[in-house]
DNA sequence: AATTTACTTTATAATTAGTCTAAAGTAGAA
DNA sequence: TTCTACTTTAGACTAATTATAAAGTAAATT
């Protein structure tokens, strides 16, 4: 994918393709694997690996935004901090507790036996299945 | 229970049975049924239905400490904050997003069809499900 | 093209859950 | 009763996130 790319994504949905959202946009969609990453994670990389400052508010916003369109999705865990995901097809993790490290499981490998019927009068929106891991002490 | 009983699992457990955690018992586990709460509930709770005004900090280390004694447990959710469980069986969750009230879901109706296997050189802890869930918008 | 408008970015302040600290208090051992 | 180690506490501190409001910029209007 190429910047006009992005910027035709962007006005598509509504957002202006401004400088900070096209260079953000090619940080998580210009990649050959999905990844997982923090609000600051992100801040630090549009600073080392693009060179350009981007205040945290703008990251904090830029990434909801884009997570209301359905571009990332957010996933939070006990870690007081939440994390992002640019893998938006519906799958599980593995999260190492020791290191943070989130680990997509494929969506074929876990799945429920049963969906137990919601409390009267709620409806099922999602399912969030979280393995967690150690390493093995040795 | 009775108080005694509170004060010889303590006792029993390494914990100095002093007049906050006595009273932390007798509000978490002389209840007909388990519950879900945050910190700053219980803090509440002691305060109004107790008389005992009990330091977050305390809330805190007793918390921390009975989860370490598996006398709770703790879940973390999205969001932000974290909820600790009287319910210590192993079993998962309902979480309304809207209300933010946790739901136990009984151990036998949800079940994994096949549990993956963990990345290499690490093993499975523990698998936390959460069912997001939201009244029907009538 | 110049002007206007609405949206966006930004620095910075505010909020909030949680941890840390160090002094004062207390349970249990001696 | 005295001593010791553990515990409680207020308040300082940290860190993630949100709010604010001024300055900047994309797009629409003239
Ligand atoms: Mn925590
Ligand atoms: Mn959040
Ligand atoms: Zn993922
Ligand atoms: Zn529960």
């Amino acid at each position: 994918m190429k910047n006009q790319d992005f910027i035709n994504k962007l006005r598509n949905s509504g957002l202006r393709p401004t400088k900070q959202r096209i260079k953000i946009c090619e940080a998580l969609f210009n990649t050959e694997k999905t990844f997982h990453f923090t609000v600051n994670d992100l801040a630090k990389m549009m600073q080392k690996n693009f060179n350009e400052k981007i205040s945290l508010a703008t990251v904090y916003n830029t990434l909801h935004a884009f997570k209301k369109k359905g571009y990332v999705k957010e996933i939070s865990l006990g870690n007081d901090k939440s994390y992002f995901d640019t893998n938006i097809s519906s799958h599980h993790h593995f999260f190492d507790t020791k290191t943070n490290e989130l680990i997509d499981i494929d969506s074929s490998k876990v799945e429920l036996k049963n969906i137990p019927n919601p409390p009267k009068g709620k409806s099922i929106k999602d399912i969030d299945i979280v393995i967690n891991v150690e390493n093995d002490s040795q």
